[in-house]
DNA sequence: GAAATCATGTTAATTAGTTTACAGATACCA
DNA sequence: TGGTATCTGTAAACTAATTAACATGATTTC
């Protein structure tokens, strides 16, 4: 899932504490099950959070986009639960826990932006077990929704698969909802990339209209 | 989704500066979309943490044994994103998120304790999205053998309603999965509570053998 | 610039899970 | 103690989404 919600956390004064990294597209960042010693900030790029599911199928969970947070969970000392693909080339920043804990002691201030984060992300994980909720269709008119508004601008820069992968659906499940879409120009696709020419129309009350299946 | 972790977590020694409040079964300790001026610790009873989809149904996302921590949404003067309710008399202790802070630019080691609850709660949501993955049959499984570990002992006080209100599916699917499952001497249902008499047997390897279609 | 890899387009068959509907059992309340 | 409400049992029909399979088009990569 993407995050529905705006970033106005202020990490970007925190910068002078951290490594800058820069990292190529489709390269992981980090990875579920390993061992983390510190979380980071994407600066400039995407990145794409994915979890192996049980049965092996990756879930993409979130989209970190510039100005926010990714890896907090090694702040418990726990292995990573997932990984983080940076989707186009990305300059982030790493900090390392130990040294982030002994800064929030001297600045206990920035405890909130710690809990505003983490609350975040939780958010972004429920938004995604309440969206099971609704009919295929419905899930990824969210999905383009909440992605247009991180991205300020109407493009989708995820392939089909990615966008099964965020719902938890099949690719065929996506393509079939895409082209009925297409078809009555609420989206337009050219070479691989969305762009979502009516938002309006992919607002709950409209959608009903739309089936997926030939008439 | 039940957590699938221990909790060996020492909130206990906080009690003090907490208040302590008895609430019935069937009661709302707080709810989805208001705003609530701290969190809870559960001392007795059993609570579980539902969120309202989309849709209007409910999800069962946590269920809160003793000794764990309920409610931190708030910690962020956000609107809590789910309901926690009683599902047997319980003995909370509220405490307020201020003092809270307070308590913890003092006792700044407090602060794992913290972030170390806070990914249990990130990790039970990022489960019940990769249970997704699964068949039916699975997710309940693995929701039975958690609630199982959860409670010490293989009686599941839950009804079938809330089992498919935690994996997402209906009543019917679960009835149909249980009644195998009974048939096949895996579980036990008397008056209205399962006892997991062969957990082993709701083991991943296992449990393929099993169809939910009569033959 | 050719080969290999990756992403999309499309169909048909299958199936798992939902919906609907109702009867019987058990708990609760007052 | 009776009545209401809640929970379980069960069947049949339906449908949305998956699986499988293959063809075409677009990027990488060497």
């Amino acid at each position: 899932m993407v995050s529905p919600f705006e970033t106005d956390l202020k990490w970007e004064t925190l910068l002078k504490y951290g490594t800058r990294q820069f990292v190529k597209r489709k390269t992981a960042i980090y990875k579920q099950e390993t061992m983390g010693e510190g979380f980071y900030y994407l600066h400039k790029g995407l990145v794409k959070i994915v979890t192996s599911t049980f049965k092996g199928k990756d879930r993409l969970v979130n989209i970190v986009v510039p100005g926010q947070i990714m890896g907090l969970q090694t702040m418990d000392q726990q292995p990573h639960f997932t990984t983080a693909i940076a989707v186009k080339n990305a300059v982030i920043y790493h900090f390392s826990c130990k040294q982030f804990l002994e800064t929030l002691k001297v600045q206990p201030e920035l405890l909130p932006l710690l809990t505003q984060t983490i609350n975040q992300k939780m958010r972004i994980l429920l938004t995604a077990i309440s969206m099971k909720a609704l009919t295929s269709e419905e899930q990824i008119a969210r999905l383009l929704l909440n992605i247009c508004e991180d991205f300020k601008n109407h493009e989708v820069p995820l392939t089909q698969q990615e966008l099964a992968d965020c719902a938890g659906l099949t690719r065929i499940t996506v393509y079939k909802i895409l082209k009925v879409w297409k078809e009555s120009g609420i989206i337009e696709i050219k070479n691989r990339t969305f762009i979502v020419k009516r938002p309006d129309m992919l607002q709950p009350p409209h959608l009903t209209a739309c089936t997926t299946h030939p008439v």
